[in-house]
DNA sequence: AAGTATTGTTTACAAAATAAACAAGTCTAT
DNA sequence: ATAGACTTGTTTATTTTGTAAACAATACTT
């Protein structure tokens, strides 16, 4: 009936993080703290959940003198991203229906 | 950019229990627990946060001698419920576009 | 060299999720 | 008629999660 949706895209944060990546080959962080409006410690925590999950690849490098964090969506990411939403089409169906 | 998403929906059991009552008239407590697959105590809970969030309107009665607790979804929930899925359209999008 | 900026991470507290325990009545078999 | 199981929920207690504040490490500026 329903399908399972994935636990670390029910916070918001997380989700926009996706979303973003999504459509960037890659992002770093100042980018991500300015288009999502989040604090940088909530965009670390949440940052680091996803790379744990394996959901995104994280490089460390400098970017002139001060560190830089790129963040790439690895493939399992991304088929995440997309199966998060085909399950919630099943939540949207239901009310369709009948 | 991106839209607000509504907390009381980042849920699972919260989003089914509205699906589902998007898509009839009345629902029961046992039905809610069938479809949903819930324990008695999460339902509970989550009915009530829906209820007070003036998301749906909670009946008691009697269905032979047992009580009986109907759940309805009010216009407030109904347009919150179609609000968020309009607002999980911009996390999609944004992922679509360049 | 003292103070301010940059780029993050860690931690500490608040809020949320959920199953177990409880409650209040009902049926059933003896 | 009473002991035990069933029905229908609610309350609670514990764990998990979310998030901003505090911290850290280095780099600029004056």
């Amino acid at each position: 009936m329903f399908k399972e949706l994935d636990p670390l895209f029910q916070n918001q944060l997380r989700l926009q993080i996706m979303s973003l990546l999504m459509g960037v080959e890659t992002a770093d962080f100042n980018f991500l703290l300015d288009e999502t409006g989040a604090t940088r410690g909530n965009l670390s925590v949440q940052i680091t959940k996803l790379k744990e999950a394996g959901y995104l690849q994280v490089e460390k490098s400098f970017k002139g003198n001060y560190p830089s964090t790129q963040c790439e969506l690895t493939n399992t990411g991304r088929k995440a991203f997309l199966a998060h939403f085909e399950a919630l089409k099943s939540y949207w169906n239901s009310s369709e229906q009948s």
